[in-house]
RNA sequence: UCCUCGGUAGCUCAACUGGCAGAGCAGCCGGCUGUUAACCGGCGGGUUGUAGGUUCGAGUCCUGCCCGAGGAGCCA
């Protein structure tokens, strides 16, 4: 057999004998002439097949082999503008692995329904490749950022005891016969890490109980919370800014046929650099008024409104300082207003919405016991989380940012859904 | 949890005011040496989500239930 080569290396091969193992994406049968799309998981090429240059049993099996059989080819690499991708393998060896009947997935048009129960043989095709592809760079690019920028991997736990009287939108688990939570977040952990380490972050799944059924929630979710020590709220836009723009940048770069695959309109990328515009609150509530919607200072904002924001800027862009009320127990206040706290969320362009909230945490111990209590939550669950502020409390401010959210702004596509390989929705955990 | 829409062949859909269950694609057979979701000819394919009800007659009308989609709410 000759040298096995993976089609992403296809134009390295030009003109020699390659072998490619894989599987029938697709055929055109012409008679005594076959055309088959291969794929392996890094492309896809097209070989051709001609009666007149091969042995009877080749250009049979060729003829024979159904959709998404997996198989082994070999033959000649050529330069060819008629062939998706710029070239083509001229078959000369064909090996049916295994012969596949009746392939649910055909090239025509499918429902939703059905192809999320056939999720397990949907991802293969072209452009839910495509989108895993990028979320798997977009994964990367935050690791790598992260990691080039201070920060110190340190996962937290995904089991985590009772911490909050409503637990309804949390899925519970029995651990030795006492209730576990499955982690909402690992923020709270990451605040006592960056004792130990500065700057954290912690990368893993999350899980909300909540009975959501629109484009933007899945039960299942995977997000990368950084914290940092000594750091504010400006502090926090700026690296907020400058890691989502490489984020996309590192995108734009290494991906840029699957975006192509996607039909994404990249110009709208290419904007994705710092700074990033930031409005207040009381600015975002002002917007939405000319705007036309009837909203009132202190509500929080709905799925059309984070949208119309969003839209109204060529990139993110961040609201900060949002009412104290509507914002969670452990935000910093801001000392000269203390209706408003130091938080910030990023809504992505294009109507994608918040992709990140975070904000400057609270650093004193006095604030933190009130907030506790205003917030009726069990006082000793929080003990070691006081200790922080008993013991070198400093600023400190991090965030945490939505996978799915972000590669379905970066891969415009309406429905997280399709973000990750095995969503987990309402009612939905099949297969 | 609420609102709206839907469930008919493997898939995507059609079926007028209640009157014979229909097409395209996929599959199978045949044809075609440059196809790009190829094309041309032929063949097979149905418990109309489910349980009741109204009616001479229900895919169609009514009621309950199940499932899905879109949106809202919820959303440390």
């Amino acid at each position: 057999m000759s040298n096995w080569v993976y089609i992403e290396n296809i134009a390295a091969f030009e003109g020699q004998e390659v072998t490619i193992k894989g599987w029938l994406y697709n055929r055109t049968d012409k008679g005594k002439l076959q055309f088959l799309l291969v794929r392996d998981g890094t492309g896809i090429i097209q070989c051709v097949a001609s009666q007149k240059d091969l042995p009877p049993d080749v250009f049979a099996a060729a003829q024979s082999v159904t959709q998404e059989s997996s198989l082994i080819v070999t033959g000649q690499v050529r330069a060819d503008k008629r062939a998706p991708g710029g070239y083509e393998l001229l078959l000369t060896g064909l090996q049916i692995v295994q012969l596949t009947q009746d392939y649910p997935i055909t090239p025509k048009e499918h429902g939703i329904e059905f192809l999320m129960k056939h999720r397990h043989l949907w991802i293969r095709s072209a452009r839910q490749h495509a989108i895993l592809r990028i979320r798997a760079e977009v994964v990367k690019a935050i690791r790598d950022w992260l990691n080039s920028h201070g920060f110190v991997n340190v996962d937290t736990p995904i089991l985590t005891p009772s911490s909050c009287e409503d637990t309804t939108t949390l899925f519970e688990t029995d651990y030795f016969g006492e209730p576990a939570y499955l982690t909402q977040s690992g923020q709270l952990y990451n605040e006592a890490t960056i004792g130990a380490f500065g700057r954290v972050y912690c990368f893993g799944p999350t899980f909300r109980a909540e009975k959501s059924k629109t484009r933007r929630h899945l039960t299942e979710f995977w997000m990368v919370e950084p914290e940092m020590a000594y750091v504010d709220l400006e502090g926090c836009m700026e690296i907020e800014e400058q890691f989502v723009s490489y984020i996309v940048q590192t995108v734009l770069a290494n991906r840029a046929k699957e975006l192509q695959t996607l039909e994404r309109d990249t110009s709208k990328l290419e904007k994705v650099v710092p700074p990033f515009p930031r409005i207040t609150y009381d600015e975002a509530v002002k917007l939405l008024q000319e705007k036309g919607f009837d909203f009132k200072w202190g509500d929080d904002f709905g799925a059309p409104h984070e949208t119309a924001i969003g839209e109204h800027f060529d990139r993110p862009v961040f609201v900060h300082h949002y009412p104290t009320a509507i914002k969670a127990f452990y935000m910093e206040e801001d000392p000269t207003r203390p209706e408003v706290c130091l938080s910030v969320d990023l809504l992505a362009s294009e109507g994608y919405g918040e992709i990140i909230g975070g904000g400057q945490r609270t650093a004193s111990y006095e604030l933190l016991e009130r907030r506790i209590k205003e917030h009726n939550l069990p006082r000793q669950a929080y003990e070691w989380y006081l200790d922080l502020r008993r013991y070198g409390s400093v600023p400190h401010s991090g965030f945490g940012l939505g996978v799915e959210r972000t590669v379905a702004w970066i891969c415009g596509i309406s429905h997280i859904r399709e973000t990750i390989a095995f969503p987990r929705m309402l009612e939905r955990i099949y297969p």
